[in-house]
DNA sequence: GTCAAGTTTATTGTATACAAATACCACTGT
DNA sequence: ACAGTGGTATTTGTATACAATAAACTTGAC
């Protein structure tokens, strides 16, 4: 399927706002954008409302579009949504999962597994995203797989920050194996319990990672 | 705050594609609604990608935009979801509630009583409406409320359906009773519980009501 | 020197023009 | 009769032109 330039304009800008290489609050001017994309406006501002309704951006009439980036507050808000929608999925998942579908699971555990003796953090955190998306999956609500998704791309970077702290990796490996024999053990509640607290715990402790938060490192740890 | 032209294309779009104005499929003709608002088709196009982000459109690349209705699967999904965050507003709102949202909250309630009463349907739908949106600000979470707002727009004419059902909105109103009184007593567990069964009943005994359900009496429903 | 009003400039919002791709349809050949 | 082909018409996607509004600047009065 063939893409419109509006699309991969949407794609990279997306990506470009979550990754942080505009500032908050930076207003995105529409001309020296088309430029730099070498299109018409057109295509740019249909993007433009994709990325407001998914809150990149705010439209703000006759003024133009600003990039706004959540505070610490509203991320806290989202890492609360965030647990609750993966515990949701993990409750669900218990009861439903296919012995299929927990082979898949089980697989990007161990893929994490090794990441994690290697030390690599790229590689564990691309299996952790899968680990989750199966998961998704395996809720067997894709309404909920789908939203559970949207909210994740757009935690992307801060979950990703958190790799980096020491131990974290280690420690989130441990919640992945309980996840798991909740899940193997057709336990909605533990699933529930465990994914919830998984999420949660990124949330929670988010204070103390804003305290040393800045542009530059977090651009460096995306 | 004035309004763009895309914007109110926008909300006159949403209102006629969630209220069942178009079928499920249809394509709509850019030039033909453009002329039907007096417009051009830009700002069609512009309302057009905002639909499509909230789902109620798909845009097939050089094909069209077709309206996209539920299937009763993803409604009963989506109403999984939307018992899960109710159920967490709930939740949070138990613990956070302050004297002021508990009475504004009971105020809604009182209107709800005095329009079953009356037995006026509309207006019980519209206090109902105000009764779950206090809840959704009482969680303390914006984010989360204005998830709950976005996703109780798009269940909106089928969550107004089930009024109609004898007997449904005195059992409602006692489902009402239930939350508020976990409410004044702080009690989150009670409050998550009764706010998930208040919205899960209408999801799981979506099948009886979709059994005689056709597009005819849907519309006459809203 | 500062503030205010008016004018200029820049920028957004919309309409139209054009390009590119798809759908439609008649026609031909088997 | 029917599949395939070519051509036309329709429709989407993008560029550009124009209109309307807000920002920036100039000028003038106090």
């Amino acid at each position: 399927m063939e893409q419109r330039r509006a699309d991969s304009i949407r794609q990279t800008l997306e990506q470009l706002i979550i990754t942080g290489a505009f500032a908050d609050g930076e207003r995105l001017d529409e001309i020296r954008l088309a430029e730099r994309f070498s299109v018409s406006r057109t295509p740019l501002r249909e993007a433009f409302q994709t990325l407001a309704a998914s809150g990149l951006l705010e439209l703000v009439p006759r003024r133009g579009a600003y990039v706004r980036h959540p505070g610490i507050i509203e991320l806290v808000e989202m890492f609360e949504v965030m647990a609750e929608l993966e515990g949701m999925c993990g409750r669900l998942a218990a009861r439903r999962l296919t012995d299929d579908g927990l082979a898949q699971i089980n697989g990007a555990a161990e893929e994490c597994e090794k990441a994690l003796s290697d030390g690599d953090t790229d590689a564990y955190y691309r299996e952790n995203e899968r680990f989750h998306n199966l998961l998704y999956d395996a809720s067997g609500n894709t309404f909920l797989a789908s939203e559970a998704r949207k909210l994740q791309r757009r935690l992307q970077p801060f979950r990703r920050m958190q790799l980096h702290v020491r131990g974290r990796m280690k420690q989130s490996m441990g919640e992945h194996r309980a996840i798991i024999s909740a899940l193997e053990e057709g336990d909605a509640q533990m699933a529930e319990t465990e994914l919830r607290g998984h999420i949660a715990i990124q949330g929670e402790k988010f204070n103390d990672l804003m305290a040393q938060y800045n542009r530059s490192k977090m651009r460096k740890a995306v």
